[in-house]
DNA sequence: GCGACGGAGCTACCATACAAGCCTTGTATG
DNA sequence: CATACAAGGCTTGTATGGTAGCTCCGTCGC
């Protein structure tokens, strides 16, 4: 009557993990994982849609996984789910935009306030060795280095407060954020910026100013509103409708082609 | 080749929701309420397992929907999947419950920050009113209402803060604390002062008190700390072992009766 | 007596089939 | 020509079957 496993088992617990899983991992864990990569990614536009189907054969796998992984992302609100009428990528919101900017301040401000009190000179050295990449990457014009980069940063920022699970939480409030900020970034002056932030940040960091830390954070963070205005007014199809709340349209970018670029 | 649904649609975007859905909820989405429901009430007690096949007989629905539920609940860590061995309600972790509690406190005190630039006279009365029924249901001894009320005041705090959308966010990371509440729930002193506590939070926020406003607060949310450890030496089966993470234990508190109080 | 091994019984995972609802579109009708 | 209507094709929701994997426990070998 009494079950347990013959060891301690500590992966495998949520399933949002990315990363190399040890052995294998579960189809719905990897479908979850390459949707969520290609909406924040924008590879999928706000708007598509979603047919389980489809999905399930482009992918190889039955309808179930792919349905899971759905389920998942409606969740975190990446996708919309209208029963019996069709999944579609949620269009970006501004004021989920703001919503999610507001919980990630909060989070990794309060993060950052621990963080003053506990960096020492390797985790300083660690940060300035990521701005130097991410310089390179802006000189290559890499974009999807540059994002690596800079979730690289964040993520390791979080772990100099001494909360290592924290990022998870991040993560989803982030995912919102990220979109609109792709959007942003072929705009100019913008890459230089960020970096030019990152770097306020480290210093006061290493100086253990704490006003000057979260205050150089906090413009870092605030950064998003400055071009969603352009942004949404360049694509407003990508946006939800002022007044008209989530109306999807079941109409591909390009006619034939999944997933096409933007 | 163009589809869109006859008219807006702004409900059932989040499976989360709760309350009262206007035609019929979704068998996953109310299967996902009643265990979230026993889960966080301690109904089911952390380390009980639920069998996919058990839980589908005893709702009389598929397999299907609660399959699920299951996800989502191990999504949000309420539960742990273990891969062709078995599900269970996830043990309280000491660590998970603290960075809980970072979150919380860091979202609600900046979201208490705004709030006190913009709380109206109206929402004062509101939070007392809130307040008085809890000194009601703290002197009838009914915990399950008193806690109840404990979510409407926390609740209403963010609304005020001009911030509707949030409160999921937070929810996601109370789930954890309440089970550690609840159990601290039945130590003697703890509803009065809770109920203080509150009291002191609005009191501060009708006098636009800034520092005492979040001061208050945040010494209310950290009143978690205080008896976790005196209900780990109480409970210690509850809790996840030290340096033995996730081991579930198949076997249920009372042989062939599911849910049993503890 | 004690340890290794293999079947039994359970689990979650994935695949598939069926059901119910919405939208489109062809068609009949005023 | 415009409108009402019904069939068809698509969608997601639910139900069920089959498979791989893990633990338990009886049995065999030492």
């Amino acid at each position: 009557m009494d079950r347990r496993p013959s060891q301690t088992r500590s992966a495998a617990s949520h399933t949002r993990e990315s990363g190399v899983s040890p052995a294998r991992e579960s189809v719905r864990s990897r479908v979850h994982g390459i949707l969520r990569g290609q909406i924040t990614s924008l590879e999928l536009p706000p708007g598509s849609p979603l047919s389980e189907n489809e999905l399930a054969n482009e992918l190889q796998v039955s309808r179930t996984p792919v349905r899971e992984a759905l389920i998942l992302l409606g969740d975190e609100a990446l996708v919309e789910v209208f029963p019996k009428l069709g999944t579609f990528v949620s269009r970006i919101s501004v004021p989920a935009v703001m919503e999610a900017q507001f919980v990630r301040e909060a989070i990794e401000l309060a993060a950052l306030h621990e963080a003053v009190k506990r960096s020492d000179a390797q985790d300083i050295a660690d940060l300035r060795a990521i701005l130097d990449l991410q310089r390179e990457a802006c000189a290559a014009g890499d974009a999807d280095t540059f994002f690596g980069l800079d979730e690289a940063f964040h993520r390791r920022l979080m772990e100099v407060s001494g909360h290592r699970t924290l990022w998870r939480t991040v993560t989803t409030a982030k995912a919102h954020l990220d979109r609109a900020r792709r959007l942003s970034l072929p705009l100019p002056h913008r890459v230089e910026t960020l970096i030019d932030e990152h770097t306020s940040v480290v210093d006061a960091l290493e100086e253990r100013d704490d006003a000057a830390a979260v205050g150089a954070l906090r413009g870092h963070l605030q950064g998003v509103f400055d071009d969603i205005g352009t942004i949404q007014a360049r694509h407003p199809e990508l946006f939800v409708a002022d007044g008209d709340e989530a109306v999807p349209v079941r109409r591909r970018v390009h006619p034939g082609v999944r997933g096409s670029q933007v």
